[in-house]
DNA sequence: TTCCATGCAAAGGGTTTGCACTCTC
DNA sequence: GAGAGTGCAAACCCTTTGCATGGAA
Protein backbone atom coordinates (compact mmCIF):
# COMPACT_ATOMS: atom_id res chain seq x y z
CA UNK A 1 0.00 0.00 0.00
CA UNK A 2 1.33 3.63 -0.87
CA UNK A 3 1.92 5.88 1.59
CA UNK A 4 -0.90 8.70 1.94
CA UNK A 5 0.97 11.93 1.51
CA UNK A 6 0.55 14.12 4.99
CA UNK A 7 0.49 17.79 5.53
CA UNK A 8 0.65 18.76 9.29
CA UNK A 9 -1.80 19.35 10.42
CA UNK A 10 -3.84 17.10 8.85
CA UNK A 11 -7.43 18.83 9.10
CA UNK A 12 -10.70 16.50 9.13
CA UNK A 13 -11.35 16.39 5.62
CA UNK A 14 -7.93 15.31 5.32
CA UNK A 15 -8.17 12.71 7.73
CA UNK A 16 -10.88 10.96 6.26
CA UNK A 17 -9.26 10.98 3.01
CA UNK A 18 -6.40 9.43 4.26
CA UNK A 19 -8.42 6.75 6.59
CA UNK A 20 -10.17 5.68 3.86
CA UNK A 21 -6.69 5.67 1.67
CA UNK A 22 -5.78 2.91 4.38
CA UNK A 23 -9.07 1.24 4.18
CA UNK A 24 -10.24 2.05 7.53
CA UNK A 25 -13.77 3.03 8.66
CA UNK A 26 -13.46 6.42 9.53
CA UNK A 27 -15.92 6.60 12.67
CA UNK A 28 -15.76 9.57 14.81
CA UNK A 29 -13.57 7.83 17.52
CA UNK A 30 -10.69 7.29 14.63
CA UNK A 31 -11.42 10.70 13.21
CA UNK A 32 -10.74 12.32 16.80
CA UNK A 33 -7.99 10.42 17.61
CA UNK A 34 -6.18 10.62 14.08
CA UNK A 35 -6.92 14.42 13.94
CA UNK A 36 -4.98 14.58 17.13
CA UNK A 37 -2.20 12.39 16.02
CA UNK A 38 -1.67 14.35 12.82
CA UNK A 39 -1.79 17.89 14.07
CA UNK A 40 2.16 17.50 13.92
CA UNK A 41 4.20 14.96 13.62
CA UNK A 42 4.78 13.80 17.08
CA UNK A 43 5.36 10.52 18.90
CA UNK A 44 3.35 9.72 21.96
CA UNK A 45 1.78 7.27 24.47
CA UNK A 46 -1.24 5.25 24.11
CA UNK A 47 -1.80 7.40 27.29
CA UNK A 48 -0.88 10.80 25.87
CA UNK A 49 -3.14 10.00 23.12
CA UNK A 50 -6.05 9.25 25.34
CA UNK A 51 -5.54 12.90 27.46
CA UNK A 52 -4.91 14.93 23.89
CA UNK A 53 -8.08 13.70 22.19
CA UNK A 54 -10.03 13.95 26.06
CA UNK A 55 -8.24 17.95 26.15
CA UNK A 56 -9.54 18.58 22.67
CA UNK A 57 -13.61 18.42 24.21
CA UNK A 58 -14.13 14.56 22.39
CA UNK A 59 -14.66 11.52 24.36
CA UNK A 60 -13.23 8.16 23.45
CA UNK A 61 -12.18 5.20 25.34
CA UNK A 62 -9.00 3.98 26.58
CA UNK A 63 -10.16 0.82 24.79
CA UNK A 64 -10.78 2.24 21.89
CA UNK A 65 -7.41 4.19 21.72
CA UNK A 66 -5.41 0.63 22.27
CA UNK A 67 -7.78 -0.65 19.14
CA UNK A 68 -7.45 2.07 17.27
CA UNK A 69 -3.63 2.56 17.27
CA UNK A 70 -3.26 -1.30 17.13
CA UNK A 71 -5.17 -0.90 13.33
CA UNK A 72 -3.43 2.25 12.53
CA UNK A 73 -0.15 0.80 13.11
CA UNK A 74 -1.14 -2.93 11.35
CA UNK A 75 -2.75 -0.69 8.06
CA UNK A 76 0.93 1.83 8.25
CA UNK A 77 -0.71 4.84 9.37
CA UNK A 78 1.35 4.89 11.92
CA UNK A 79 4.60 3.43 13.08
CA UNK A 80 5.27 2.05 16.80
CA UNK A 81 8.65 2.41 18.13
CA UNK A 82 10.01 0.25 20.63
CA UNK A 83 12.30 2.11 22.72
CA UNK A 84 11.22 1.06 26.41
CA UNK A 85 9.87 -1.15 28.07
CA UNK A 86 7.56 0.56 29.98
CA UNK A 87 5.04 1.85 26.61
CA UNK A 88 4.65 1.83 23.11
CA UNK A 89 5.50 5.24 21.56
CA UNK A 90 3.27 5.61 17.76
CA UNK A 91 5.00 8.19 15.80
CA UNK A 92 2.55 9.81 13.79
CA UNK A 93 5.50 10.67 11.04
CA UNK A 94 6.27 7.38 8.56
CA UNK A 95 8.21 8.86 6.24
CA UNK A 96 11.90 7.19 6.50
CA UNK A 97 13.31 8.02 9.78
CA UNK A 98 15.17 6.34 12.54
CA UNK A 99 15.43 7.67 16.42
CA UNK A 100 17.52 9.13 19.05
CA UNK A 101 16.18 8.08 22.52
CA UNK A 102 17.68 9.97 25.45
CA UNK A 103 17.70 6.96 28.65
CA UNK A 104 17.85 9.67 31.11
CA UNK A 105 14.83 11.82 30.06
CA UNK A 106 12.69 9.45 28.21
CA UNK A 107 12.42 11.79 25.32
CA UNK A 108 12.61 10.39 21.81
CA UNK A 109 13.50 12.87 18.96
CA UNK A 110 13.90 11.69 14.92
CA UNK A 111 17.10 11.05 12.66
CA UNK A 112 17.36 12.12 9.28
CA UNK A 113 20.38 10.89 8.46
CA UNK A 114 21.65 9.60 4.96
CA UNK A 115 23.92 7.15 6.53
CA UNK A 116 21.03 5.09 7.51
CA UNK A 117 19.88 4.61 4.36
CA UNK A 118 22.12 2.21 3.65
CA UNK A 119 20.53 0.18 6.76
CA UNK A 120 17.71 -0.84 3.80
CA UNK A 121 20.24 -2.86 2.02
CA UNK A 122 20.28 -5.42 4.04
CA UNK A 123 19.93 -8.56 2.00
CA UNK A 124 17.48 -10.94 3.91
CA UNK A 125 16.46 -14.53 3.02
CA UNK A 126 14.40 -14.30 0.04
CA UNK A 127 11.82 -16.28 1.63
CA UNK A 128 11.46 -13.39 3.86
CA UNK A 129 9.60 -9.76 3.28
CA UNK A 130 11.13 -6.86 5.27
CA UNK A 131 8.60 -5.10 6.78
CA UNK A 132 10.40 -2.58 8.65
CA UNK A 133 13.44 -1.45 9.78
CA UNK A 134 14.05 0.19 13.19
CA UNK A 135 16.95 1.90 13.72
CA UNK A 136 17.33 3.10 17.66
CA UNK A 137 20.35 4.94 19.20
CA UNK A 138 20.76 5.19 22.77
CA UNK A 139 21.88 8.05 24.07
CA UNK A 140 22.72 9.34 27.75
CA UNK A 141 22.76 13.01 29.02
CA UNK A 142 24.00 12.30 32.32
CA UNK A 143 28.16 13.05 33.15
CA UNK A 144 30.22 10.60 33.20
CA UNK A 145 30.69 8.87 36.83
CA UNK B 1 34.89 -0.81 30.57
CA UNK B 2 36.59 -2.93 27.95
CA UNK B 3 34.18 -6.32 26.93
CA UNK B 4 35.41 -9.27 28.48
CA UNK B 5 37.05 -11.74 26.05
CA UNK B 6 34.11 -14.61 25.54
CA UNK B 7 34.70 -18.08 23.89
CA UNK B 8 31.35 -20.18 24.28
CA UNK B 9 30.43 -21.85 26.14
CA UNK B 10 31.52 -20.32 29.29
CA UNK B 11 32.85 -22.51 32.14
CA UNK B 12 32.30 -22.08 35.59
CA UNK B 13 35.73 -20.64 35.97
CA UNK B 14 35.49 -18.04 33.15
CA UNK B 15 31.57 -16.87 34.33
CA UNK B 16 33.50 -15.89 37.58
CA UNK B 17 36.52 -14.06 36.05
CA UNK B 18 34.12 -12.68 34.05
CA UNK B 19 31.92 -11.55 36.45
CA UNK B 20 35.13 -10.06 38.23
CA UNK B 21 35.93 -8.25 35.15
CA UNK B 22 32.52 -6.31 34.94
CA UNK B 23 32.97 -5.82 39.14
CA UNK B 24 29.63 -8.03 39.78
CA UNK B 25 30.35 -10.51 42.80
CA UNK B 26 29.98 -13.77 41.58
CA UNK B 27 27.36 -15.35 44.04
CA UNK B 28 25.97 -18.67 43.59
CA UNK B 29 23.19 -17.57 41.45
CA UNK B 30 24.55 -15.09 39.14
CA UNK B 31 27.10 -17.78 38.29
CA UNK B 32 24.12 -20.48 37.56
CA UNK B 33 22.57 -17.81 35.59
CA UNK B 34 25.79 -16.74 33.69
CA UNK B 35 26.89 -20.02 33.23
CA UNK B 36 23.63 -21.27 31.15
CA UNK B 37 23.24 -17.70 29.46
CA UNK B 38 27.35 -18.18 27.80
CA UNK B 39 26.64 -22.15 26.84
CA UNK B 40 25.76 -20.37 23.65
CA UNK B 41 25.48 -16.86 21.93
CA UNK B 42 21.27 -16.95 22.36
CA UNK B 43 18.41 -14.49 22.89
CA UNK B 44 16.52 -15.24 25.94
CA UNK B 45 13.57 -14.19 27.67
CA UNK B 46 13.84 -13.72 31.10
CA UNK B 47 10.98 -16.66 31.67
CA UNK B 48 13.34 -18.84 29.58
CA UNK B 49 16.27 -18.18 31.65
CA UNK B 50 14.61 -18.75 34.30
CA UNK B 51 13.33 -22.42 32.86
CA UNK B 52 16.89 -23.05 31.68
CA UNK B 53 18.58 -22.56 35.55
CA UNK B 54 15.94 -25.03 36.76
CA UNK B 55 16.25 -27.29 34.61
CA UNK B 56 19.99 -27.03 34.52
CA UNK B 57 18.94 -28.73 38.30
CA UNK B 58 20.00 -24.88 40.27
CA UNK B 59 17.14 -22.83 41.79
CA UNK B 60 16.66 -19.76 41.31
CA UNK B 61 13.88 -17.11 42.30
CA UNK B 62 12.01 -15.45 38.91
CA UNK B 63 12.86 -12.10 41.02
CA UNK B 64 16.66 -12.74 41.24
CA UNK B 65 16.53 -13.59 37.27
CA UNK B 66 14.74 -10.25 36.59
CA UNK B 67 17.43 -8.77 39.63
CA UNK B 68 20.26 -10.54 37.71
CA UNK B 69 19.44 -9.87 34.53
CA UNK B 70 19.05 -5.99 34.77
CA UNK B 71 22.41 -5.71 36.50
CA UNK B 72 24.06 -8.08 33.62
CA UNK B 73 22.66 -5.68 31.11
CA UNK B 74 23.51 -2.24 33.28
CA UNK B 75 26.76 -3.23 33.69
CA UNK B 76 27.52 -4.62 29.86
CA UNK B 77 27.60 -8.60 30.38
CA UNK B 78 24.49 -8.96 28.01
CA UNK B 79 22.49 -6.78 26.07
CA UNK B 80 18.90 -6.10 25.97
CA UNK B 81 16.60 -6.25 23.50
CA UNK B 82 13.64 -5.17 22.73
CA UNK B 83 11.76 -6.00 19.28
CA UNK B 84 7.95 -6.54 20.59
CA UNK B 85 6.10 -5.54 23.55
CA UNK B 86 5.54 -8.92 24.75
CA UNK B 87 8.95 -9.23 26.66
CA UNK B 88 12.13 -8.09 26.90
CA UNK B 89 15.01 -10.42 25.43
CA UNK B 90 18.21 -10.82 26.28
CA UNK B 91 21.49 -11.37 23.96
CA UNK B 92 24.17 -13.18 25.33
CA UNK B 93 26.47 -12.16 22.62
CA UNK B 94 27.81 -8.65 23.09
CA UNK B 95 29.78 -8.36 20.01
CA UNK B 96 28.53 -5.62 17.90
CA UNK B 97 25.69 -6.83 15.54
CA UNK B 98 22.15 -6.10 14.60
CA UNK B 99 18.98 -8.35 14.74
CA UNK B 100 16.77 -10.06 12.50
CA UNK B 101 13.35 -10.51 13.92
CA UNK B 102 10.07 -12.73 12.37
CA UNK B 103 6.90 -10.80 13.56
CA UNK B 104 4.99 -14.07 12.65
CA UNK B 105 7.11 -16.88 14.45
CA UNK B 106 9.07 -14.36 17.37
CA UNK B 107 12.53 -16.01 15.90
CA UNK B 108 15.30 -13.33 16.59
CA UNK B 109 18.21 -13.69 14.80
CA UNK B 110 21.79 -12.00 14.33
CA UNK B 111 22.65 -10.32 11.52
CA UNK B 112 26.29 -9.43 11.17
CA UNK B 113 26.48 -7.22 8.07
CA UNK B 114 29.39 -4.34 7.35
CA UNK B 115 26.73 -2.14 6.41
CA UNK B 116 25.38 -1.73 9.26
CA UNK B 117 28.39 -0.12 10.52
CA UNK B 118 27.80 2.94 8.71
CA UNK B 119 25.21 3.46 11.36
CA UNK B 120 27.80 3.68 14.35
CA UNK B 121 28.78 7.10 12.26
CA UNK B 122 25.53 9.01 12.59
CA UNK B 123 26.24 12.24 14.32
CA UNK B 124 25.04 13.18 17.66
CA UNK B 125 24.63 16.44 19.53
CA UNK B 126 27.80 16.47 21.60
CA UNK B 127 26.41 17.15 24.94
CA UNK B 128 24.81 13.23 24.63
CA UNK B 129 26.99 10.49 24.99
CA UNK B 130 25.94 7.15 22.73
CA UNK B 131 24.83 4.23 24.51
CA UNK B 132 24.00 2.38 22.20
CA UNK B 133 22.88 1.58 18.62
CA UNK B 134 20.18 -0.84 17.76
CA UNK B 135 18.97 -2.00 14.72
CA UNK B 136 16.21 -4.42 14.19
CA UNK B 137 14.92 -5.40 10.77
CA UNK B 138 11.63 -7.02 11.59
CA UNK B 139 10.49 -9.41 8.73
CA UNK B 140 7.11 -11.48 7.43
CA UNK B 141 7.33 -15.42 6.78
CA UNK B 142 3.56 -15.26 6.15
CA UNK B 143 2.47 -15.00 2.09
CA UNK B 144 1.08 -12.43 0.98
CA UNK B 145 -2.32 -11.74 1.11
C1' DT C 1 28.12 -6.71 62.34
C1' DT C 2 27.33 -4.61 58.32
C1' DC C 3 25.92 -4.74 53.83
C1' DC C 4 24.50 -6.78 49.91
C1' DA C 5 21.91 -10.60 47.76
C1' DT C 6 17.99 -13.65 47.67
C1' DG C 7 13.21 -15.38 47.84
C1' DC C 8 8.46 -15.12 48.32
C1' DA C 9 4.30 -13.01 47.62
C1' DA C 10 1.93 -9.07 46.55
C1' DA C 11 1.61 -4.96 43.98
C1' DG C 12 2.17 -2.33 39.76
C1' DG C 13 1.01 -0.75 35.29
C1' DG C 14 0.51 -0.92 30.43
C1' DT C 15 -2.35 -3.63 27.46
C1' DT C 16 -5.99 -6.91 26.21
C1' DT C 17 -10.37 -9.14 26.62
C1' DG C 18 -15.39 -10.28 27.47
C1' DC C 19 -19.54 -8.74 26.65
C1' DA C 20 -23.39 -5.77 26.11
C1' DC C 21 -24.68 -1.69 23.70
C1' DT C 22 -24.60 1.31 19.56
C1' DC C 23 -24.10 2.51 15.05
C1' DT C 24 -23.99 1.94 10.15
C1' DC C 25 -25.09 -0.08 5.72
C1' DG D 1 -30.77 -7.20 11.32
C1' DA D 2 -26.12 -8.43 10.50
C1' DG D 3 -21.67 -7.07 11.21
C1' DA D 4 -18.50 -3.83 12.84
C1' DG D 5 -17.10 -0.51 16.36
C1' DT D 6 -17.22 1.18 21.11
C1' DG D 7 -17.06 1.44 26.23
C1' DC D 8 -16.58 -0.25 30.70
C1' DA D 9 -14.57 -3.09 33.91
C1' DA D 10 -12.15 -6.97 34.83
C1' DA D 11 -8.53 -9.89 33.59
C1' DC D 12 -3.76 -10.54 32.02
C1' DC D 13 1.02 -10.92 32.25
C1' DC D 14 5.58 -9.31 32.48
C1' DT D 15 8.09 -6.91 35.75
C1' DT D 16 9.03 -4.56 40.10
C1' DT D 17 8.78 -3.95 45.01
C1' DG D 18 8.51 -4.70 50.16
C1' DC D 19 10.35 -6.99 53.49
C1' DA D 20 12.24 -10.74 56.08
C1' DT D 21 15.91 -14.13 55.77
C1' DG D 22 20.54 -15.60 54.34
C1' DG D 23 25.36 -15.13 53.32
C1' DA D 24 29.96 -13.12 52.69
C1' DA D 25 33.79 -10.18 54.36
Amino acid sequence: MKNFEITFPLKPSGVIAMLQHYSIAPTRQRVEIAEFLFRAPQHLSADKILDGVKAAGNNVSRATVYNTMGLFAEKGVVREVLVDRERVFYDSNIEKHHHLYNIDTGELSDIFDVDIDTVSNVVVPDNLRVIETAVVIKVSSAMAI
